[in-house]
DNA sequence: GCCGTTTTCGGCCCGACTGTTTTCAGTCG
């Protein structure tokens, strides 16, 4: 999927690899040369600084898998924009080739077949040949490859894009639910980037333990959600369900479940690189179990549990959402993995909303649900005024609502509610309410609703005035992003986290789940560079208050420790760092 | 194309499923 990189430069560069692997691939050069261009690519995605500055001070090097060859690609991007290895392979590959590898099933022999014979170079052009039984006349294709390339461009121009986590979430249960309804299961849990809480979701994992599989396979190609059965084996099934999603079914028997999980959660570049430490070791780790090298089909040395599997490899237990392969795997063999977030270290919520503005429910009923949740505190933040659409506070409504809360505080004592505003951040920087409004606030959360579409320094010097001014607390959903809807706005994010770093201004991980907002990535470099963060579930309603966990999940792949998030605080803690700005 | 506790060449993670094969190549995750 389309991550963001650090800068416009990292990704352009990542990009240009990438398809270097693709034509590389297509050539028919070797395999492994394309596995280190994607794995470069993938490097510089991940990399928490300018590609510029490393190549600057000489540093392209430290990248790994940039040797001389990769580095001089990088150099000649930089610089010029071009590289002659990706104008070589152009001038190589039939042009349209690359565009053949979008539909799932079609790889780079069959992508040449196709336009070896038939000269297709586009997508429609390809289904227009299966339609017409063109396909079939090729060498190594017949009547079942050219339907499976007609259902596969039929799922490909259905699917709009990657699922939300919350969507993607809810089709898993269902399945599990409906297996586990039908079937003898010892053990289930949904695995792949669902379990690491990647922002959008592919396709869904899930993993199951049974002696038999045969029913739970039937069970599962059975399931009324399901569209087309991609593949049915005994320990391995697909399915399109719902919206395009697909889903991916393993069964293995109960004393493999802890390898097979581990190895379904992935990601596919932490299993690379777990699989490479075992074979360091002698081990080969695969879905059954971690075994000598020759002792395949014996004993394994590990496999019922992850835990087990990881200690074999003389590893701590690593947190699904860090196995990205950015460092987890060294840490873990350190012992020096991050005392990561938890939602149970979650003191309060910072940012929710009532029916004063454009929540659904009262202040009692938010503050019920959040006491019920064991939380010691609920900001509630309702828009300020300039919020036409939200109805937002002005000073009379302001003082209404305060003795509104000030009333439920006495009756759910010690429970607090804090009065808070998400006041909003101007399109010409000022904030919403004069400074004796915010006086009337106990926390403040700003944030931008408007003129997304400002050029980047105008929105940079807009938030940065935000963080400035005393009262401000934290930015709240700070780049505005809405996942698969709404791309960011232009904002430079290195110094939105540099100030405040310097102003003691917390930046939210805002948890909607079309928000995550700050993103893993993000949160990531506001860790390095010491600033600290909020969790907040920004509800509209009680039920979601619940969103928090998504905020936690995403707070915790950006390695975000409890003792940087301000709401894992106690009450009277946080009372004191919310004056001046801790 | 890269890399080194198998160190300058020969590996590079590993297995399942499908289709078109009758022992395997291609693709995927």
């Amino acid at each position: 999927m389309p991550r963001v990189s650090l800068s416009y430069d990292n990704e352009q560069v990542a990009a240009v690899l990438e398809e270097i692997a693709d034509l590389s691939d297509l050539k028919g050069e070797n395999p492994f040369r394309g596995v280190t261009y994607r794995a470069v690519a993938r490097a510089i995605r991940d990399l928490r600084e300018p590609l510029r500055t490393l190549m600057e001070q000489k540093r392209l090097d430290t990248i790994p898998k940039v040797g001389p060859a990769v580095q001089e690609a990088i150099e000649q991007l930089l610089t010029t924009g071009r590289s002659k290895r990706h104008e070589d392979l152009k001038a190589q590959v039939p042009q349209g080739l690359l565009t053949l590898l979008r539909v799932p099933g079609v790889g780079p022999a069959t992508a040449r077949v196709i336009h070896e014979h038939l000269r297709i170079t586009t997508i429609d052009e390809l289904e227009e040949a299966a339609q017409s039984g063109k396909l079939r006349s090729l060498p190594k294709i017949q009547a079942k490859t050219e339907e499976n390339i007609l259902k596969a461009i039929a799922s490909l121009k259905r699917r709009t894009g990657r699922a939300l986590v919350v969507d993607a979430r809810a089709v898993a249960s269902d399945m599990v639910g409906w297996i586990r309804g039908r079937c003898d299961l010892q053990q289930v849990e949904i695995a792949g980037s669902l379990r690491r809480w990647r922002e959008t979701i592919g396709d869904i994992d899930i993993v199951v333990a049974a002696a038999e599989p045969g029913p739970v396979m039937d069970a599962f190609i059975a399931a009324p959600e399901v569209e087309q059965v991609l593949a049915r084996g005994d320990t391995k099934s697909s399915v399109i369900a719902g919206r395009g999603l697909q889903i991916d079914l393993r069964v293995v028997a109960p004393a493999s479940f802890g390898a097979a999980l581990l190895y379904f959660t992935g990601s596919k570049e932490h299993n690379v690189h777990m699989r490479g430490l075992a074979l360091k070791r002698k081990l080969l780790l695969n879905e059954y179990g971690l075994y000598r090298v020759g002792e395949e089909n014996g004993t394994p040395v590990a496999s019922r549990t992850e835990e087990e599997v990881f200690a074999a490899l003389g590893m701590d237990w690593i947190p699904p959402e860090l196995r990205e392969d950015r460092g987890e795997i060294e840490a873990a063999l350190a012992h020096d993995l991050p005392d990561l977030v938890t939602l149970a270290d979650i003191r309060g919520d910072l940012h929710a909303h009532t029916s004063w503005t454009d929540g659904r429910d009262s202040v009692a009923d938010m503050a019920a649900r959040a006491r019920a949740k064991g939380y010691e505190y609920l900001a509630l933040t309702d828009h300020s005024v300039g919020l036409g659409m939200t109805h937002g506070l002005d000073l009379a409504r302001i003082r209404a609502r305060t003795k509104e809360i000030e009333a439920a505080n006495v009756a759910l004592a010690p429970f607090r509610i804090l009065v808070g505003s998400e006041v909003d951040i101007r399109s010409n920087g000022q904030l919403d309410y004069e400074d004796e409004l915010l006086a009337l606030f106990e926390v403040v959360t700003a944030s931008v609703h408007s003129s997304f579409a400002q050029p980047r320094d105008v929105m940079t010097k807009r938030i940065l005035g935000a963080m400035e001014h005393p009262r401000v607390n934290a930015i709240s959903h700070p780049t505005g992003r809405l996942l698969e809807k709404r791309d960011a706005y232009e904002v430079d994010l290195e110094a939105v986290i540099q100030v405040a770093v310097r102003t003691h201004t917390r930046l939210e991980v805002n948890g909607g789940p079309e928000r995550l907002d700050l993103s893993d990535a993000a949160v990531r470099r506001a860790m390095d560079v010491g600033a600290m963060l909020v969790c907040n579930s920004d509800a509209h309603a009680v039920e979601e208050l619940d969103q928090m966990e998504y905020a936690v999940a995403t707070a915790r792949r950006g390695w975000a420790t409890k003792d940087r998030v301000q709401n894992t605080m106690p009450l009277k803690d946080l009372l004191l760092h919310l004056k001046g700005k801790g």
